[in-house]
DNA sequence: GGGGCAATCGGAACAAGGTTCCGCTTGCTT
DNA sequence: AAGCAAGCGGAACCTTGTTCCGATTGCCCC
């Protein structure tokens, strides 16, 4: 196998027009997303960035990849984080709250993210594959240390979990009757035996 | 105060043309949502009628008006079944364990009803409005009576709780990896003090 | 340095769905 | 039976996603 495919942000060899747009593209959504969410229209990005939407779905076929690029960064974090929160704390409970609160930070604050992860809209299937890809085996690690240790009943699948947090992420900010980490910390606690 | 408001369905005093409509309408709908979900396009709806679009929209301005007037009795069927049950149950919790159930089950019967119910789409502000004014006040009570005796730890809001079921019951039926009752069974569980 | 070509671009054009609006039809009253 | 207002239908318009192709331009080679 050779170099493997990292995907469209990395560009092995573009034209320097290409690789300039699609670097203002990935600033102009991340912008976008801040201020509109990520269901923010493809034309806004587009003028944002200073390019027609052709140079958008070149770059980005499907919103999806574009969310991706975006958050990878923090997704990977939060993949790392897992092994090490592990390894610091002092029981793998512990390990496995802290860090579906890091989960439910990164989602709370990514307007739209939460709601387009469960979307069954096929713009947002990569994304949705992308994020349980890359999560639930960690996800899944924490809750299997966490069963060998009697902390959490051992009948509950990391990918439900993180489909039920996630869920639960969903309209998170928009009302202030509604405190999603509430209800992820009541969700975890019914996960004890 | 004179005759309540009942809503376009009971239609006081209307031609007979117009009542006729709504009610194929009603029953189109009815048809429509099962067959493609609550989001079906409103032109289908008005083509399975036998009407023009402009028809829909004159008796039910927007789509929550529409979904609430197919649903209501099942709505108001969940509303009456609380208070049964409370009195019906060994103990409060019991109660609010079924009721729960029903509501769920209500819930992941209804293609793209849970997604609708938490969108915050301008559409679908007044089905979010019934359900919740409905509902929740019936929800208050079982939770208020679990609390009483002990049962479930009493500082959790019946808003916050509909909402974070309504949120689990997303995508249920979608994936058969995510089962939606038994996240919820966890969040209940969690509950307890 | 400049020619040529393939990569890339821009945005017009098309599709889908929601919503509005108004001329026409028709039920009901007198 | 006539008149009129309630009610109807659907064309037209708007927004947003997506495709496509003629125009442009970076890059390689001479």
């Amino acid at each position: 196998m050779g170099a493997p495919d990292r995907g469209p942000q990395t560009s092995a060899r573009k034209r320097a027009d290409a690789r300039r747009n699609e670097q203002s593209l990935l600033e102009a959504a991340a912008t976008a997303f801040l201020a509109a969410g990520v269901d923010v229209p493809v034309r806004d990005i587009a003028a944002r960035a200073g390019v027609g939407v052709g140079t958008i779905y070149r770059h980005f076929p499907t919103r999806a990849d574009l969310v991706v690029a975006v958050y990878r960064h923090q997704v990977e974090a939060a993949a790392e984080a897992g092994p090490t929160l592990l390894a610091a704390s002092d029981t793998p409970y512990a390990a496995l709250t802290q860090w579906i609160d890091l989960f439910v930070d990164f989602l709370v604050t990514k307007h739209g993210l939460a709601e387009a992860l469960q979307s069954d809209d096929a713009a947002f299937e990569a994304l949705h594959a992308y994020f349980l890809d890359r999560l639930v085996p960690v996800c899944a690690r924490l809750l299997d240390a966490a069963a060998t240790t009697g902390e959490v009943r051992p009948d509950v699948a990391a990918y439900e979990l993180m489909r039920g947090v996630g869920n639960l992420c969903i309209g998170a900010g928009r009302d202030p009757r509604y405190d999603a980490r509430r209800l992820v910390e009541l969700l975890i606690a019914g996960l004890r035996p």
